[in-house]
DNA sequence: GTGAAAGCGCTAACAT
DNA sequence: ATGTTAGCGCTTTCAC
């Protein structure tokens, strides 16, 4: 691949001149630009960008970490990223968290951060693993200087910036959507509570109940874990006695999600024409329901997005940013058929 | 962040020695090692990647090239290349090639194939664009002497290093099994037969009919393309005679699927109690169907891993490789409800 | 086994 | 407006 040098040589002019006309920051005469693009063009002159990095101490690059891209909410995160960051003359490097079968959790935890910091990131966006120690990580970045933020999965009592969705509005999004279906027995099913993110969403659930004027009742909030067998182990238990069993169910994320569906088939009952049903969190490709589940939808490529230029004003230091920014996005509703009245509830297929 | 020369003062030797340590390449003493060893944990130093990088001309770092990370195939195939690519030392940089609504397209493949060019990635998996010129596109790369190999969409007449599902044999599986379930007028609505793909799985079917002893008629045989609603209207007009109505359809890609079951729909007809179907490729979150699809599956995480396993055997220059390697995967067959005998249609929900 | 030094390709400060 | 040059952090030859 040609160099600077050759180019220079190609136009008969100074490297100095070729990087002028290239990064246009001092201005070079009509008649040699002319020349050196020609040169440029004709050489197939890509310019160095690493020699560029090591000079400018500027990689352009951002980084991203998330769990398991192939999880559907990632992919449209990072695309909302790399095309907030290309918008902004960045690149944008992805790498998965979750193990892919051989190395302990935190060890690749540690393995990405060096990696990304081998590769001079200026910044990171980050989700963080639903690991012992996720402030440990943190702060280990935050103390090497290099900016962060955090999407979807927001660390407890670290001042970092962090773009994710209202958690406790998007829940209350689809407890209020099945509560205007004329469900008042809504049962909640949430993940572990000692995740903030599953905190919040239960909260959205009390404050829709409250604000419909329905009482809680504790024996209706179900907490399980983010394994789909126990879940399901958990609501057939709560499900047996057709007495008390409620009218409507929501459940907080979508391994839990799949737990309840399990359960509902495990106990005979279909849906909406049983019991109806929604979820926070779009299900997988490989979970193809019917009927087809309503859902709480994450504005997955706009957190991408909004967390990049975000970073990016904070790696270009930006004016006027507060310390600590957090920004909250809303959720919006997908009406599909699973939280239909049972009167409603499809005859046939398809 | 502190440089190779700050671990060498704290250590107390010379930088030839931190950098022998580092690479490994040159023996270095016990005691020296350990104070080396030391001084890099105490300064939390990591090695510039970018001055290595510069300095060896070689980036470790690989490119890949897909339509748009949001199709589910595509995280799979990344994070398989990914880990292929770990595995030997290398990150991997992955960029969409679909517009994201300001650029031509024509124009993106070449700012994606310069960006990757300037951040001297050593090898690019490509998935080509439905673009006018893919040919011109990649003698373009391989004119740049970096090493390329082509995943899922093979080019036509060019030769370069490919992976990709075996269409004859995966469409083969899919007609295969629709005989087996006891079905023999069967369709077959393809994309544009100008895809080598598509003209592959065309032949996948010719076999497998032919195989079975079932006269392959013409009339059953849609050539459709990749709009989902043009498929669906090719499908509303050769399904209205229902005299003529084939017992079972198969499509050879996903967008196509879409529009034969939006056909479906639209002539009330249900799957499988009217009419049996499968298809080739798995279909997107966005699009949850009952009765559940069956589907020939691609083994997209495979087609990744190889891919970029091949493209380093490339780069570094493995021995005894042939000119061109073309590798065809297997793909499998996903039995679900779509493709059962009508009288086993399921009676009930979910 | 260890260190000194050249140089990868570029940018930017400086000299002209 | 153009050219010259130091130096970014590292690897690697070559002395010792």
């Amino acid at each position: 691949m040609p160099s600077i040098k050759e180019v220079a040589e190609v136009a008969g002019v100074s490297v100095g001149t070729v990087s002028h006309v290239i990064t246009g920051s001092v201005p070079v005469s009509e008649e040699l630009r002319l020349k050196v693009q020609t040169a440029i063009r004709g050489l197939n002159y890509h310019p160095n960008h690493v020699a560029r990095s090591l000079k400018t101490s500027k990689t352009r690059t951002l980084g991203i970490i998330v769990p398991d891209m192939t999880i559907s909410f990632f992919p449209q995160v990072i695309r909302g990223a790399e095309t907030a960051a290309r918008k902004r003359g960045y690149a944008l490097i992805a790498v998965n968290s979750d193990d892919d079968g051989e190395r302990q959790k935190e060890l690749l935890q540690k393995e990405l951060l060096s990696l990304l910091r081998s590769q001079r990131v200026q910044g990171i966006l980050l989700v963080i693993a639903a690991a012992p120690t996720p402030i440990g990580q943190i702060s280990r970045i935050l103390d090497a200087e290099i900016p962060v933020v955090c999407l979807d999965r927001i660390p407890d009592r670290v001042p970092v910036d962090s773009v994710s969705v209202d958690d406790s509005e998007a829940a209350a999004i689809g407890v209020e959507h099945l509560i205007s279906m004329g469900f008042r027995r809504i049962a909640l099913v949430t993940g572990p509570l000692a995740l903030k993110n599953e905190r919040g969403r239960l909260q959205g659930y009390r404050q829709a109940m409250q604000r419909a004027g329905i009482p809680v009742e504790q024996s209706l909030i179900w907490q399980g874990n983010l394994r789909a067998a126990d879940v399901a182990a958990l609501c057939r238990e709560k499900l047996a006695v057709a007495s008390a069993r409620p009218e409507a169910v929501f459940s907080t994320n979508g391994p839990t999600a799949l737990g309840v569906l399990r359960a509902f088939r495990d106990c005979g009952l279909s849906t909406p024409r049983d019991i109806a049903f929604a979820t926070f969190d779009e299900l997988t490709v490989d979970d193809l329901f019917f009927p087809s589940v309503t859902t709480v939808v994450q504005p997955a490529y706009d957190i991408g997005f909004r967390a990049a230029d975000l970073l990016l004003d904070r790696i270009e230091r930006v004016e006027g940013l507060a310390d600590t920014i957090t920004i909250r996005l809303t959720a919006t509703l997908k009406v599909r058929d699973s939280s239909q009245r049972p009167e409603r509830a499809l005859p046939n297929f398809l």
